[in-house]
DNA sequence: GGAATAGTGTCTCTGAGACAGTATAGT
DNA sequence: ACTATACTGTCTCAGAGACACTATTCC
């Protein structure tokens, strides 16, 4: 291979895929693009790696700088994209991150933040005319969602999704909503409680809510759950 | 933040880890970098990415050209590096594929393939002393072999370490390089071999060896093995 | 009390691991 | 025969799932 200047060049960008449950589903944080190109698109919240900045800072700087999205509780990296065609605008390499934050009602802007919003994921991971994305972002989405089912059976990711603290059927329903399942409260209870390391408990209890108070739990330390809970479906 | 000229300018390589089991231990194809930065040491076959080619493409060009070593069976992207200083020449991104192969006898060069060879995995990663990487291949190297151990809980990996055609003590071998540990031959046996569309039988069997000749399988279909192979310590 | 949710008890079945026992090769 | 490895049988124990039952709140 032949190059007239040295290497070739290329453009580093930075795309974050941000998770959470809302209103029973998963809903990934998407930002209207205000110019071209997919202008008018959605997007993931994202942008060009600066010279001396490293790969992560750029992607939390992007996700508070257009979505006003500070510190999510889990951030790391997916996977990177570098199709040649990818993006019009020449040879652009981007570096996809995963985050999850718990719900934290809208999504309100700051600066550029004006067109963030929630929206569910099924609607762009349906097999029937699923709506579109700009740039490859429906193959990243896919492959974070992949991911995150994953993660949920042998990490403790599930607890990234709750509050700081959350009751054992606030757990049950990230597991529910992202898993698309349903899973019995007594079993569900008993495991994730008899796995060490995953939760703690704080002594408080919840209020409000119809039914018995349920006690109210922290994230424990373990990074990995064991056993781990099993979906047996095909991920 | 302020450009002078567009967006800021990177290099993009690509680094491949590729892994294999000789000598009942986890071992990795390394070449001993022949200009500078880091001259003389020893590093993952890789290089810079063509302006119009694929990552993977070029992954699979440079483990080639430089290590002769064609078509692994497993190839997949393992994590991208990218901090501002890990390369003395400017600002570079790597983006690191994972390689698995069977144990193909020594590394033989073509061309550049000279100084290619193959190096147990657990010189560089022993906590007194380890051997050194060049550049933050040291990190990488870290990165994939967890992965690997990971993976081959749940996933078929274990397989593309065999050749086409393999006994269950083959694949129990490669287990117990890896993760480090020894099975139980009886009842590795029976879970390999139960759990659905991992091996499929091909009637031959083995020869040679002392002991009863033992039945060859080939890899199945699965992408995903049920139940799990468990491995209890932290990964 | 009735409804709703939290949490426990208990039974059954599957699978992991320990390990004895059988099968089939080389020497 | 002896050894070495392949494979099967069997026992025990842990955990998953089904589901009955108890506990504690709001109405």
């Amino acid at each position: 291979m032949v190059y007239t200047s040295g290497y070739p060049i290329f453009s580093v960008t930075v795309d974050v895929v941000c998770l959470t449950v809302r209103d029973g589903e998963l809903q990934v944080l998407l930002v209207e693009r205000g110019g071209e190109p997919f202008e008018g698109e959605l997007a993931f919240p994202g942008g060009f790696v600066g010279v001396n900045e490293d790969l992560e800072d750029a992607a939390r700087r992007e996700l508070l700088e257009e979505t006003n999205v500070d510190a999510p509780p889990f951030l790391e990296q997916l996977k990177t994209y570098g199709q040649p065609d990818r993006d019009p605008r020449g040879r652009t390499v981007s570096v996809a991150y995963l985050a999850v934050a718990p719900d934290m009602g809208d999504a309100r802007g700051g600066s550029d933040a004006a067109a963030a919003d929630w929206y569910a994921v099924a609607d762009f991971l349906r097999p029937r005319r699923p709506r579109s994305l700009a740039f490859d972002h429906h193959e990243i989405l896919r492959d974070a969602v992949r991911r995150t089912r994953g993660r949920l059976e042998y990490s403790p990711l599930a607890t990234t999704f709750c509050r700081p603290e959350f009751t054992i059927a606030d757990l049950r329903g990230v597991y529910e909503a992202i898993w698309g399942v349903r899973l019995d409260p007594a079993n569900f209870h008993r495991k994730v409680t008899k796995a060490e390391g995953f939760l703690v408990e704080t002594g408080r209890t919840s209020e409000g809510g119809p039914g018995r108070p349920a006690q109210l739990y922290r994230r424990g330390r373990a990074e990995r759950i064991y056993p781990p809970l099993n979906l047996e479906q095909s991920v």
